[in-house]
DNA sequence: TCCTAAATAATATATATTCTTATTTACTAG
DNA sequence: CTAGTAAATAAGAATATATATTATTTAGGA
């Protein structure tokens, strides 16, 4: 996946975009991350003030946008405040089952919209989908057998 | 549908909760709005300052809290920063269509878990499904055909 | 009517995000 | 390789949403 994302990002000159070494990093953190938490905006610029301590947040804000135009990476909102991000290897979307005690994220291979087409559903409406949500919040398969151990 | 939120409303106090004059307009807000788009606090906020020009923000924060506790109204994520709320006259969950020009939220009859259920989905998984998200956003029929004239 | 837990207003604080402006830099065309 | 320029940046101020603190008031039961 590597590959895939880095190659996106050079495309990116051809839409008049520059790489900087700032929006290189922003990438390289969503790449150097194994956690399964998407990352937030003030997480990214911790990772990237390793390397490049006068980074400004505003900098990172601006990037996640460019990056989430070009399909680069999906901002999720979970139940938190704060908005989230990831990489998008695919170029598509994805949905997730959200921990609510680790807060981990993992993603679903299935999409509630699929059902709706067959159905029909937004014709009938004569609505026009752009866009859609779906998450799950609930509780992990580790936290759970935790619980349970706890408990015990 | 009035008549099951104000009794709703009135139930309250068996648990401990006070019908105070405040609480009571802040429902009145949700009850007069014939508006599709939910509400946001500080439009309950405003509406609520008509009647009582002292009403502290935080005096509707803390009450969209308690009404959403008991399932008086529900909080809903656009993909606007700020939450909504909306009235619950079922006890339940609502699904929306949103426009993304005029901002009305239309109910959807279908809820993607039923599916999920029926796919043995999360016991697969094992995941303990407590809450879930799903909004669709496009252009709604009103507004889709005012482009068309718009163009023509 | 009195008592008390609950609710309130006022104010301060926290947190996330965006805006403004002056400066720097990545790329391109020559 | 250089120079010109649009794009990007850092710094800091500003905005927006939401929550916490505290002293005072009030709803509703005893
Ligand atoms: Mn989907
Ligand atoms: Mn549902
Ligand atoms: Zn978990
Ligand atoms: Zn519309």
């Amino acid at each position: 996946m590597d590959e895939n994302i880095r190659k996106r990002l050079h495309e990116m000159r051809k839409n008049g975009y520059k790489i900087t070494p700032q929006r290189q990093e922003i990438v390289n953190a969503f790449l150097d991350s194994s956690r399964k938490l998407p990352l937030s905006a003030e997480e990214v610029y911790m990772k990237v003030k390793e390397k490049y301590q006068n980074i400004s947040l505003d900098t990172v804000y601006r990037n996640l946008a460019v990056l989430q135009n070009l399909k680069i990476i999906n901002r999720v909102n979970f139940h938190d405040v704060k908005s989230r991000y990831e990489l998008n290897p695919g170029g598509d979307h994805q949905h997730h089952m959200i921990c609510l005690t680790c807060g981990s994220a993992e993603p679903i291979n299935f999409c509630p919209l699929k059902l709706l087409s067959e159905n029909n559903f937004a014709a009938e409406k004569n609505f026009e989908i752009r866009e859609h949500t779906f998450e799950l919040f609930g509780y992990c398969s580790t936290c759970r057998e935790r619980a349970i151990i706890d408990n015990a």
